[in-house]
DNA sequence: GTCTATAGCTGGATAGAC
DNA sequence: GTCTATCCAGCTATAGAC
């Protein structure tokens, strides 16, 4: 597509052959998952051979790796930038709003986030397989970290237990979203759109900021206390 | 394993090794995706030869719908029942965590939620295959419709949008439980365990009927009336 | 109803020309 | 660096004995 100045037709030619290698198993990936889609069907869509894609990447592993590095470390530098923007201030969002959406946005769009990745990334999230496992824990465990870490000092009087489940809320919303199974554009008649970032992102982090500022209700007093809490949150 | 009588040594064998077969595909799909695992593995693990899959039931996708439709309209069917119980009582829940329990508790535990189905739905939903989208949209979209209804007439001043959006973050969380990648269990150190079904509802149950309550936030005046709700729900 | 054997195919990886 | 050609493992599905 894009006509680069050649310097070495050789060189430049394989970086390009590379490179589409890799958008076209970004884009396979996402939509077939990693045992979806041959090796062979990846190199079609991008204009070469199979061989060509194991002199680049080993295997067909190495080239999952490969898509899954080439923007996850963005992602993750991204994130602990943004938190370190974040903080009360009058004329700001909410803290935490700050924090959701600094955790969230990275992932869902700009230069890691966009572009077939968000999906990519969720479809190996769901995949859930013991070598994802391991790559996302690789790359992610340490921001990750910072966001807990980050959410209980906003919230000193929420337990370190309902912090964590609410974590576990966000990151499967998360998920979900970016493996978009387009389940409630249906149920909705396409008035919701998770797969607009935009939309899914401002109608989310309030959402989600809310959830980890609600009380907590322990199960055993859930019947007692909502009464009280009814009257003061319902409309 | 178990050692049945058996009046006619061949039927009784034949239900045996069908019913083997079906547990067997239940828990190595769900441990490996669809795609993950073959049909020789399937019944090298159930004690029998492919060759009897595909009698009992014609191919390996025959194998998984199987699977699916053994226990799908046996959750469907309990939602509905217990929708039909959840009324606004005293000495009941709110009425809002009975229909929220109603939807989640089905596949989570019990008689069609229990004994690795869960995972497997969760699985299948991941996956998001052509196959396991229409499987899902014709054993489940009735009821969820009916839950949409359910909650929309709990909580008039909703709108339809944040309805559908709050619903989502419900099938998203729903979603990621089942499919358990074990992401919260390792961050918070064996504190918070999604696997454990009881546990899981007795924590999201109210967590996620709180989140519908939650008043609107359009994204717009988010920043104005935060500190207003802050001060009234903060503890 | 269950088996063995196998046909027929697909896909990952490699050898070697260019 | 990229191609063609090919090897071989592993898969689904079926034929046919029992």
């Amino acid at each position: 597509m894009t006509a680069l100045p050649l310097e070495k037709a050789g060189e430049a030619r394989g970086e390009l052959t590379r490179q589409r290698i890799l958008d076209a198993a970004q884009k396979l990936f996402s939509e077939h998952g990693s045992n979806g889609v041959s090796l062979r069907a990846i190199t079609a869509e991008a204009g070469a051979n199979s061989a060509a894609a194991n002199y680049h990447f080993g295997s067909k592993m190495g080239l999952l790796e490969a898509v899954f590095a080439r923007h996850a470390t963005g992602i993750a530098d991204e994130r602990e930038t943004l938190l370190q923007d974040c903080r009360a201030e009058p004329g700001r969002p909410p803290l935490l709003e700050q924090i959701v959406r600094a955790f969230l946005e990275p992932g869902m769009r700009g230069q890691h986030g966009g572009n077939g990745f968000a999906r990519f990334r969720g479809r190996m999230l769901a995949e859930n397989t013991e070598q994802t496992r391991e790559l996302y824990a690789r790359y992610f465990n340490d921001s990750t970290g910072q966001f807990l870490d980050a959410l209980q000092d906003a919230l000193p009087d929420l337990s370190s237990h309902d912090l964590h489940w609410r974590f576990h809320i966000m990151l499967g919303t998360m998920v979900y979203t970016l493996a978009n199974p387009g389940r409630i554009q249906i149920l909705s008649n396409g008035d919701c759109d998770p797969s607009d970032p935009g939309q899914a992102l401002d109608t989310l982090v309030p959402m989600i900021a809310q959830l980890f500022r609600n009380p907590t209700m322990s199960p055993a007093r859930t019947s007692e206390t909502l009464h009280d809490i009814n009257s003061i949150q319902a409309k």
